[in-house]
DNA sequence: GTAACTGCAAAATATTTGCATCCTT
DNA sequence: AAGGATGCAAATATTTTGCAGTTAC
């Protein structure tokens, strides 16, 4: 197994298929940033759109990624750093997203503080979304 | 002025129309969650979808109204509680969504915790939406 | 061989833009 | 009267669903 992507789907029960390999290794190499369908389908051009679309949702059930919430329309997915099984995420970082160059980046080192929650709430997850200039785009 | 939404739209130098009172008064009415679009259209019907997306966007940039994020795809807007202005929105409290009903609510007595950003970050905005069960659902 | 995966077509949903008309001020 | 607001048509973007054909195991 010399290709992590073959051993990550092997790892979660996913058929080892030479599109899902491709949006793994995207995945991989950008490791700093989130991306949207639209990335992906512009980068693997010939896969189609339907497939990418089943793709993120069986790697998000699976744990591998996890989606980033954002106001502007458009999903955003980012590989799962470890301690995500199975239908639960453990991704506990806050995310940032640039106005300046757009990127959404995982924070891994900044951890979602916790909040108390009012009586009678029962919190499950909690998502935490700051939005600035990025240290690439300060400098 | 008896009605509060002829004074908030005078307020904010909107024109006093029919729909953005209707609009307005709605959201008087739900203090207590978030309306997305598709909410709005069905409370009034007879209104049309575009003047509705025009109409929230005008609030929002008046800072009547702020825009909550979500991984769902479609935006939702709450009222602003005070100390947003004209493209400057304040709202530093935190969001919940709950995944019984699906309604957003605004915990305006919990605010978003101070988080400090690695080196070179700057940030300007800090969102936080807790999901899990809401009082009403537990009960 | 069988179940899982893919591609294509099509539909559903969300949002934006242009323009002519109407209403608020 | 003038500028802003609305309604309608249409275009664009995002995501989902159904189904037949293909591939992984």
């Amino acid at each position: 197994m010399q290709d992590p992507t073959i051993d990550i789907l092997k790892r979660n029960n996913l058929s080892v298929t030479e599109g899902r390999r491709n949006i793994l290794q995207l995945f991989l190499n950008h490791n700093a940033s989130a991306l949207r369908h639209s990335d992906i389908e512009s980068s693997l051009h010939g896969l189609d759109r339907v497939t990418i679309y089943r793709t993120l949702q069986a790697f998000t059930e699976k744990g591998i990624i996890h989606s980033i919430p954002g106001s502007d329309g458009a999903a955003r997915y980012a590989l799962c750093k470890g301690g995500c099984e199975q239908g639960h995420h453990h991704d506990d970082h806050v995310h940032f997203v640039c106005v300046r160059c757009g990127s959404t980046q995982c924070l891994d080192d900044v951890h979602v503080p916790y909040v108390r929650m009012p009586e009678g709430f029962e919190a499950t997850k909690v998502e935490m979304v700051v939005s600035g200039i990025c240290s690439k785009c300060r400098k």
